[in-house]
RNA sequence: GGAGAAAUGGCCGAGUUGGCUGAAGGCGCUCCCCUGCUAAGGGAGUAUGGGGUUUAUAGCUCCAUCGAGGGUUCGAAUCCCUCUUUCUCCGCCA
């Protein structure tokens, strides 16, 4: 969420910045609201303090043995008054509150204008797009034809959107998630860590998925309000939550390797083919959590780590900058990675990259002691997936094919992948 | 799953016959003083969020918070209810 403050003293600047993204601020409703929350809200703590007051004057009184009964007569109707102004602060302040949270954040100056995914600004491009000197396979028609992926088994198991992977491909998927986890542990600095796949509400609202965005999610049948993670970013970004970090563990990095279940109600009918777009993939997430002062500099890194993997692996990609229009909910800043898909003669998202600044941070209270002011300073933090497994197993597929259909092993793989250098048809 | 105990500030730990206790004491931390070093000693300070005032800090002031949420009461860390978590014992289990 963002900064109270910017609804009281910089609602007009603030409209204008949010209006950059497509959103309308209905500046009257929290205008008025706002206003009224200050008279209840003085009202209130009026009433608190007299109540207050009071009672230990009663207290003094009964102590020293005297007649209460006067003073007892003076405070009888303030209880109710009390709490007649207690629920309409109460109330207000919910509806404040809802407001807010369905706010998004406010893109940084650095954030292309624009509309949607047309309008987003490439930054640079990696490596060279392969040619082939035969009619190319896509990943499916590859997957199918080694026996190694498995879409309509798995549709029998589940539904759409699900696929089984077998033998070298189940293998290849493995050896990309270790690859992924050592490469940013051990060279990049994170802390590899292992969190629930299952969340409660409340670190859903932390990172932003909550309450806009249920319909995305997949909500357990429990007695509690469960929900399985949409991504990494949830749970790990959730450990600072309530939280204030001591200056020597800042900055925390850490990298996490889960699957993802997404319900995206909204998304049917794209992607439908394929690996691209499933209810269930596996990601590794990279996590920043850094004072404010180095959040721009850390999301550059953080970027930079993801677009390791690619180069590592040796596949084409370009990085965008999104545009005011295209950038998630909870983002300031994103650059997406887009990996070279041969089959669709285009890039596609495989890593998002975003700075979330003090957004995320502020509706997790996750804030970390300054020692200069010995004070407690919201922190910013930082994720972006480094990267999405599913899509870099169909890159490789796909831009590693040879004529006959066998798939060469990426040479960073090969170790992981028991020294083999191809999937043979 | 069954039985019992507990949850207080950065940490440890008092307070549970309701009333200057937002919270004793200790540790840690910060600043100052003293001691020629070292060790020790003396003093002061040290929760978080929010509101008002202010151009804004600082300051002043008020409110809220003793796991969370309700309730009783003029008044709740203290009493009642619900939930969560932790610990001990038993059972079960990868």
């Amino acid at each position: 969420m963002l900064d109270p403050k910017y609804f009281r003293q910089e609602i007009k600047t603030t409209k204008e910045l949010l209006a950059r993204r497509g959103f309308v601020l209905d500046v009257e409703t929290i205008s008025n609201l706002e206003e009224r929350r200050k008279d209840v809200q003085i009202k209130t703590q009026e009433l608190q303090a007299t109540r207050n007051s009071k009672s230990k004057g009663i207290g003094k009184a009964k102590a020293q043995g005297e007649d209460i009964q006067p003073l007892l007569a003076e405070v009888a109707t303030l209880g109710d008054e009390l709490k007649v102004a207690e629920d309409e602060l109460n109330a207000i302040q919910a509806e404040l509150d809802a407001i807010i949270m369905s706010v998004p954040n406010v893109p940084d100056e650095t954030v292309p204008d624009g509309k949607d995914e047309n309008d987003n600004v490439e930054i640079r491009q990696w490596g060279e797009v392969p040619t082939f000197d035969f009619e190319i396979k896509d990943h499916v028609d590859l997957g199918e034809k080694l026996g190694q992926l498995d879409f309509e088994t798995a549709a029998k198991l589940t539904g759409s959107r699900f696929a089984i992977m077998n033998g070298s491909i189940a293998r290849l998927h493995r050896a990309l998630i270790q690859f992924m986890l050592d490469l940013h542990s051990q060279e990049h600095g994170y802390t590899e860590t292992y969190v629930p796949y299952i969340v409660n509400s409340e670190s859903l609202r932390g990172t932003g998925q909550l309450p806009k965005f249920e319909e995305d999610l997949f909500k357990l049948h429990s007695e509690h309000e469960f929900y399985l993670i949409p991504t990494a970013e949830v749970p790990v970004t959730n450990i600072v939550r309530d939280v204030i970090i001591d200056d020597d563990y800042m900055p925390r990095k850490y990298v996490c390797h889960t699957p993802c279940f997404r319900s995206e109600a909204g998304s049917y009918g794209k992607d439908t083919r394929g690996m691209i777009r499933q209810h269930q993939f596996e990601k590794v997430e990279l996590v920043q959590v850094v004072s404010a002062d180095k959040s721009k500099e850390a999301h550059e890194e953080l970027t930079g780590h993801a677009e390791e993997v690619l180069k590592r692996l040796e596949l084409p990609y370009r990085i965008v900058n999104l545009c005011a229009g295209d950038i998630g909910f909870s983002a300031t800043k994103t650059y997406d990675l887009e990996v070279w898909v041969p089959s669709q003669k285009t890039y596609r998202e495989i890593s998002s990259c975003s700075n979330f600044n003090d957004f995320q941070a502020r509706r997790l209270k996750a804030r970390w002691r300054n020692p200069e002011t010995g004070k407690p300073e919201l922190v910013h933090t930082i994720n972006g997936s480094g990267l999405a497994v599913g899509r870099t197993l169909v890159a490789i597929m796909e831009n590693y094919q040879q004529a006959d259909g066998s798939i060469r092993i990426p040479n960073v793989l090969q170790n992981y992948m028991g020294g083999i250098e191809e999937i043979k048809i």
